[in-house]
DNA sequence: AGCACACCCCTTTTT
DNA sequence: GGGGTGTGCT
């Protein structure tokens, strides 16, 4: 492999190190290099970590090192997240704070928890952590940082393990991780990778803008720089617009960089189904493969959006002989609300076996939870609907008049009874119609929709044709339901990219596609807005730069006729 | 409880 | 555009 000179130099700094630099140019190649020639030097027992935000990310820089490195230095490099190591730390020495063992909420029992919790919930789960050694996801790191700052021997036995310490997308590092990064630099060398322009989480508490300031005072680190490097895309010019979109220069986009306008509200839709079709044609006679294409929008709603769009052919606006094909896709979201939506109606394929009580309370339950997952998004009017089906599910217990419609219409149902055959995809059809007459049936019905995994084929189909009971019903369907859900999610993490991904602009970051298509929508997920103020645009526009740089030959943007001009 | 209607505001979140 | 919320009525 050819080094230039400031990678050679990386190679042979001693102490901490600093590498800053942009999309694509090279900073985790170097790293990766970095750590390998750090081995050499090392007892055999010590490793190097590789601390990165996203089990994506870990599994992408995994991929890199396959090529880069051979097997037994691989075996010494231990790519993690940082909540895999945090969950380690503070299972092994968690109990020197607490006295006691220590155990962990899951996200999805937190947000439970949480609905059910009437009160300051941060300042609630720093009890829990404190007085009872029960530690949700987000209290880790605050952990680790007083164990590993307060008790020397923790440290030293840390340090002695990884004497380096590569930290990825540090500039989005929040106090926490920050601190735990800081005690462990006493002893051990850290290697920070940074882009400032790539902060694009300055949202989440105890993330700062000043973290790479404040990491060149404490570290003193020595600093390198390979901002001016571009290997995603060399010729297209994508780099430089994304630049000059970022400061606002007034750059006309290269011929890589195209924008689609619509001109009435809604417009996206058919444009954006038009502008996959054509990105993949193109593409893929170009490049001889088929090609991987991103959609990226601004907020998760529109991306659900898009996604129901473009799962229906749809006769072309422009041309009324052309049918646009429904795109085989992946939608990287996890719709939690859809699956609730989707558990509402496993529990309706369980009816036939079930005792009534059983099948009506089942039911109701399913409701009431889809509303506590809304509730922890964020939807206040949520807990009314909750207290609603509770009191209903009581009062149906307790013999007493149910007064709740959607009470009402579930026994009512539960009563007509309802006809399955043991095909899971017409009979999720089935079930899912009884989902009607009233308004939190009603929304429910609509939010299963997204869940749209249906063919024979799909793991969802097969689980629940084991949970048929060759009868008349399905045994534990919701169950059933849930376990492939979560298993989806957890190899979504960690699969291939497939040809057509949808995300919203966040979640793009880190990975990288041969074309990109930016969706924008007029009113409710905007760019850019000359209403923002001053910190808002930035921010919006450090986010463009890392959509625009995802993409290795073309960028398609879909934006309304009026929309704000993206550059000067 | 539920409905209709007017009004409002509109982002991003790893594990 | 469309979902959330507050109000007033039934």
């Amino acid at each position: 492999m050819e080094l230039d000179d400031t990678r050679r130099e990386i190679l042979a700094a001693e102490g901490h190190l600093l590498i800053l630099g942009g999309p694509g140019c090279g900073k985790t190649t170097i790293a990766l290099l970095k750590a390998a020639t750090m081995l050499d030097g090392l007892e055999n027992e010590q490793r190097v970590l590789f601390l990165s935000f996203s089990r994506a990310a870990v599994r992408q820089i995994s991929d890199r090192m396959r090529g880069l490195l051979p097997r037994t230095s691989r075996s010494r490099l231990e790519v993690r997240t940082f909540h895999s190591f945090f969950l380690e730390v503070v299972r092994a020495h968690g109990p020197l704070l607490t006295g006691g063992p220590s155990s962990f909420i899951a996200p999805d029992r937190e947000r439970q928890l949480r609905a059910d919790f009437h009160g300051d919930w941060a300042q609630e789960t720093r009890r829990l952590a404190r007085e009872e050694g029960r530690y949700v996801f987000d209290r880790l790191a605050g952990t680790v940082a007083t164990l590993l700052s307060g008790i020397p021997a923790v440290r030293a036995l840390y340090s002695d393990t990884y004497p380096l310490i590569i930290v990825d997308e540090f500039q989005d590092t929040n106090n926490d991780q920050w601190q735990a990064v800081q005690a462990l630099s006493q002893l051990s060398t850290i290697v920070c990778l940074a882009d400032p322009d790539q902060r694009i989480f300055d949202f989440v508490e105890g993330v700062d803008d000043k973290r790479i300031e404040q990491a060149s005072e404490c570290l003193k680190p020595t600093l390198f720089d390979l901002s001016k490097d571009n290997h995603r895309s060399p010729g297209g010019g994508l780099l430089d617009y994304a630049n000059a979109v970022l400061r606002n220069d007034p750059t006309p986009p290269p011929s890589s960089v195209a924008t689609w306008s619509y001109p009435w509200a809604g417009g996206y839709k058919a444009l954006t189904h038009r502008a996959i079709v054509a990105l993949r044609d193109y593409l893929e006679q170009q490049l001889g493969h088929t090609p991987t294409i991103a959609v990226l929008a601004p907020t998760n709603a529109l991306v659900a959006r898009i996604s129901e769009v473009i799962s229906d052919d749809r006769e072309d606006p422009e041309d009324a002989k052309r049918i646009l094909p429904a795109i085989d896709h992946e939608l990287n979201w996890d719709p939690e609300l859809s699956a609730a939506a989707g558990y509402v109606v496993a529990s309706v394929m369980e009816w036939p076996g079930l005792p009534r009580a059983q099948a009506i309370t089942g039911t109701l339950s399913a409701v009431a939870d889809f509303y506590r997952i809304k509730l922890s998004g964020g939807t206040a009017g949520a807990r009314t609907n909750i207290t609603t089906i509770e009191r209903a599910i009581s009062a149906y217990q307790r013999g007493a008049k149910v007064l709740s419609k959607t009470g009402k219409i579930v026994i009512a149902a539960v009563d007509a009874g309802i006809q399955l055959h043991g095909d899971p995809v017409s009979d999720w059809q089935i079930a899912r119609a009884r989902l009607h007459g009233s308004t939190e049936l009603e929304e429910i019905f609509k939010r299963a929709r997204l869940l749209r995994l249906f063919k024979a084929t799909d793991a969802l189909a097969w689980a629940l044709l084991d949970a048929w009971d060759g009868r008349d019903a399905y045994t534990d369907a919701a169950q059933a339901v849930r376990q492939v859900l979560a298993a989806e999610a957890l190899e979504a993490a960690q699969a291939e990219p497939v040809a057509v991904s949808l995300m919203n602009m966040h979640k793009s970051k880190g990975k990288e596609f041969d074309g990109v298509i930016i969706v924008e929508d007029q009113y409710a997920a905007p760019l850019l807005d000359p209403a923002w103020d001053q910190s808002r645009s930035q921010g919006a526009r450090r986010l463009l730069r890392v959509a625009i740089t995802r993409a290795r030959h073309i960028v398609i943007f879909v934006r309304p006729t009026e929309a704000t001009p993206l550059t000067g």
